[in-house]
DNA sequence: AGAAAACTAATTTTGTTTTTTAAGTTTTCA
DNA sequence: TGAAAACTTAAAAAACAAAATTAGTTTTCT
């Protein structure tokens, strides 16, 4: 029931942006107010644990690959750059910024986590210990890798132009990885 | 003597960010609101003024750079993408935020400014077409040049760590033309 | 002629009251 | 037992008024 609950949420978000009262999410349910309030006690909650759910998620398929000894770490970084989490229409720049206004305290921790990428930063100082990376400033590096990632969170762009997030990651990952300019000696991969 | 004005409006904004008031401004230059209304009209004229001036020099650079028979193209991209006008200051998050609120006539032409990059589209395409660039999406390759060159606008950031806009913006680049893995076969260039 | 100061009119800010909205609770009824 | 509707109350939004700021003008004085 929880599980319905929050997906039902994050349907309405869809359609009304944050801007749902909860007789509206009891109505979409088919249930009444107060089995709603039986599962959560108030829409912060629901809103919290849709939160813990996503983080939860992305931390557990990110930890996944980092301890993954059958890839390289270029591998890795390219799959810790393109993890994207389920309940993922969840996160664009239109609900958050409506978030930071009504639920400061859960906008933070989501932005916190999306700035913060401490995984990506091993990653690349490992990188740069090995030899792969050139010693680039590694702050810098993932600025940059943050900036084009979260740049997915501007969906009004991909709906315009018909481009999943999906596809439009692992664009974006190729060329911070490799360029986007052809060398003569480029393999296809 | 409007050059002067423009100059010290600058200061003002980079001392206390769009909050500053005609009288200050006076102030600072040491002249009295009747000079100064006698050179611009209003405050707003000012900052159209600076706006222009920045705009128009941005336009003239990379026009240059644009008709430059000298130039390859791969040099001209990256030329074009590293041109930064010289009331640099001027653009960052903070103040562009204020001016959004206070001057939004203005702010729009700067976002629009900001935003589009016909040259580089340009050049993009022939890119595609000369086949040194890889068939992405143009418009999800120029987002995201445009995208990483903005994030240069958060001057908390490049304060914090001690990087200057252009040296950012040449790391930048490069990561964006020749990605941040090294290749065996790489030359330093 | 131009700085300095005084002025005024408009805009912005601040504080207050009223109204509306919606979260959370309780009651009704099938 | 649980949906539906009615209720309460707190908080947000809207409306309004008072106060403070400040853009732009005019006057004074050197």
């Amino acid at each position: 029931m929880k599980a319905r609950i929050m997906k039902a949420f994050l349907e309405e978000i869809h359609e009304k942006s944050m801007k749902f009262t909860m007789d509206d999410l009891a109505k979409r349910l088919g249930i009444s107010k107060r089995t709603l309030y039986e599962n959560f006690s108030s829409k912060t909650e629901i809103l919290d644990a849709i939160i813990d759910s996503t983080l939860l998620e992305f931390d557990e398929k990110t930890e996944k690959i980092m301890i993954d000894d059958t890839l390289t770490l270029v591998e890795k970084i390219k799959k810790v750059i393109t993890v994207i989490p389920k309940y993922n229409d969840f996160y664009n720049w239109q609900i958050l910024d409506q978030m930071k206004k009504t639920h400061p305290v859960q906008w933070e921790r989501v932005d916190a986590a999306i700035n913060e990428w401490d995984e990506l930063r091993e990653l690349i100082e490992q990188g740069i210990q090995e030899g792969i990376i050139a010693n680039q400033n590694v702050e810098l590096l993932v600025k940059l890798i943050t900036d084009a990632t979260n740049s997915t969170l501007d969906r009004k762009f991909f709906y315009e132009n018909s481009i999943t997030v999906t596809e439009a990651l692992d664009s974006i990952v190729d060329i911070l990885l490799f360029g986007f300019i052809k060398k003569p000696d480029d393999k296809i991969n």
